[in-house]
DNA sequence: CAATTAATATACCGATTGGTATTTTTACTA
DNA sequence: TAGTAAAAATACCAATCGGTATATTAATTG
């Protein structure tokens, strides 16, 4: 590993946090040299715009939930067991996403919508790609008889995304997780009334 | 009314959508002047600061949501219509706020979190209001025997507002109204399996 | 170790930031 | 309508914005 990468990967890491809470145009370059203790040379030899350096931050942000959540999901071998994972994985969201300066998703989203095309569209991949997975893993789960045949997958991962999104919502900004505790709960209620054949 | 009163009014109309879709740090002083055709002296001589303009702005974008929405919900004389009168307004929240720039609540919630105290706190009030209203609702059809008297009011006032935030946050960033309406649709089933007494 | 390359710091750029003191214009009223 | 008070425009402030060309330092390699 150069030089460089490490720079890099420290400047990434450093500044993630920052773009997640202050948002793009709430972070200044100055916030961004302040925090590494490098120089607006150093940040530019490295990235070529601020634009770059927050996507990047960004996708660092949304790989370590991701990976964190998918290592949870794959140790279940059952679909339900996979759901249930996830609103484990989620009961813990707080803890997890406190050092990460908040959801990364719920943030970013809001944050660039029409304001920056770049992160504003990754954003949608990153909300279209969770999606997916969750829907071929409800997919999965009617292949496997655990989830009735009838079910409209597309549309539970879309109401269970939003579920999720709703409640980081309400525990980050009335600072109280049992928004999210309880949601999770109703998801549960969810999956085991609705889905679960 | 006065001259001021009107440019002051003007203003707040003015600049309030364009607050809520391009954040606090994201609407510059320019911004403002460009949108109401005013100067800066115009503008401080009616507000002391960005700040007290943003959160005037936010108290106004809100105060539109909340009579609308007051505005259906007291046509129905009974509580699961007034909790149906909810879903319904919902489903044209898209129309509605899209003048506005999007949800207020959503935007600068997420906007203002360790960003803004004055708005911040704002928000929170504005959310607990919303919940406490809720709440009232939910307990008053516990009295009338609409609402199952064994039902946790402030668990699902708590999480009706999440899914509502949710499945704004869905739609928006997705700019998919389906977001929208299959939540409302799932609230709907929730009101008549779990809440209807 | 010396030479070279890669990486970081310095010093600067024009533009814009939020905000203000002062002047000019407009609105109200006697 | 004249005089006055209120409101808006002008011109300015220091500070900061994102970004860059150049100089200096540090890492790599023959």
């Amino acid at each position: 590993m150069s030089k460089a990468e490490r720079t890099t990967k420290y400047i990434i890491e450093t500044v993630a946090p920052i773009f997640n809470r202050n948002g793009y145009s709430g972070t200044s370059l100055s916030d961004i040299t302040d925090a590494t203790g490098l120089t607006k040379g150093a940040v530019y030899g490295n990235f070529e715009s601020k634009e770059e350096l927050a996507l990047k931050a960004f996708n660092h942000n949304v790989k370590l939930v991701f990976d964190t959540l998918t290592e949870q999901t794959d140790k279940e071998s059952t679909v339900i067991g996979k759901l249930k994972a996830i609103t484990r994985f989620y009961r813990e969201y707080p803890v997890l996403t406190h050092c990460l300066g908040g959801c990364p998703l719920l943030n970013v989203g809001v944050d660039s919508n029409h304001q920056n095309e770049l992160l504003h569209n990754r954003v949608i991949e990153v909300n279209l790609k969770l999606k997916r997975n969750l829907n071929n893993m409800l997919l999965l789960g009617i292949e496997k008889q655990e989830i009735k045949p009838d079910v409209d997958t597309e549309k539970y991962a879309g109401l269970i995304i939003g579920m999720i999104e709703g409640s980081v919502y309400m525990t980050f900004v009335l600072n109280d997780d049992r928004y999210m505790k309880d949601m999770m709960h109703q998801i549960e209620h969810i999956i085991d009334t609705e889905l679960t054949a």
